[in-house]
DNA sequence: CATGGGATTGACT
DNA sequence: GTCAATCCCATGC
């Protein structure tokens, strides 16, 4: 099973929600999404708001594609491009539940408990070793991160929907996706949050 | 070419 | 609660 370009090549609000449940893999190491944000070139908070640029030409290309960025010289944070080539979108995902290769997590993340090795956008990237230099390639299946479907039989958790997180332009907008009462969710945990529109999936 | 500002995290008060 | 680490990139001179 794969996830084909067709998948992310759609609103990405709808791609947000939808990725909630699928899995991510980087050399035999995997986590289940149970948490992303939306990024769409419309709002300020998105890197593609200022156009094509050396930087966010990979943000304009082919859907399911990797954008790897380095953020506050430290971290690499880990998005899905979306919507067709041409539109300046993408998913970032903010934390997994771990699932194969928990032992490598726990050496890369230095001895945290097990729910914080993958709770927040910069902590699964080192969880699961994706670098920078694997920016701008092919989620699934041809490049060494792997994004797959919902296993079959996956019983849809309850999704709460919250605004992003760290940000201070376009804060107001609704766009983080969370599984609701998941202790391997990102800080600030779901509070105020309200339940998703299902929007398919 | 210099500069300012992050889609974060972990340590510390 | 506050704050530094650290570097790439977009912008402006």
């Amino acid at each position: 099973m794969r996830l084909a370009p067709d998948f992310y090549a759609r609103p990405v609000l709808e791609v947000a929600h939808d990725l909630i449940g699928c899995t991510v893999e980087h050399r035999g190491v995997s986590g289940v999404i149970v948490e992303t944000e939306a990024y769409h070139e419309s709002e300020p908070a998105c890197h593609a708001f200022v156009g094509v640029t050396e930087r966010t030409k990979t943000l304009f290309g082919e859907p399911g594609t990797a954008y790897v960025y380095r953020s506050y010289g430290i971290h690499a944070l880990l998005n899905a491009v979306c919507e067709p080539a041409g539109v300046g979108a993408a998913v970032l995902i903010r934390a997994l539940q771990p699932l194969d290769g928990i032992d490598e997590m726990r050496s890369r993340r230095g001895g945290v408990d097990d729910e914080q090795l993958c709770s927040g956008p910069g902590k699964l990237t080192q969880a699961l070793a994706i670098e920078l230099s694997e920016n701008e390639t092919d989620l699934g299946g041809d490049g060494p991160v792997v994004i797959r479907p919902r296993a079959a039989g996956w019983r849809a958790p309850e999704i709460v929907v919250g605004t992003r997180i760290g940000i201070t332009q376009a804060a107001e907008l609704p766009w983080r996706f969370c599984v609701a009462g998941c202790p391997h969710v990102s800080r600030p945990r779901p509070a105020n949050m309200r339940p998703a529109i299902e929007a398919g999936g």
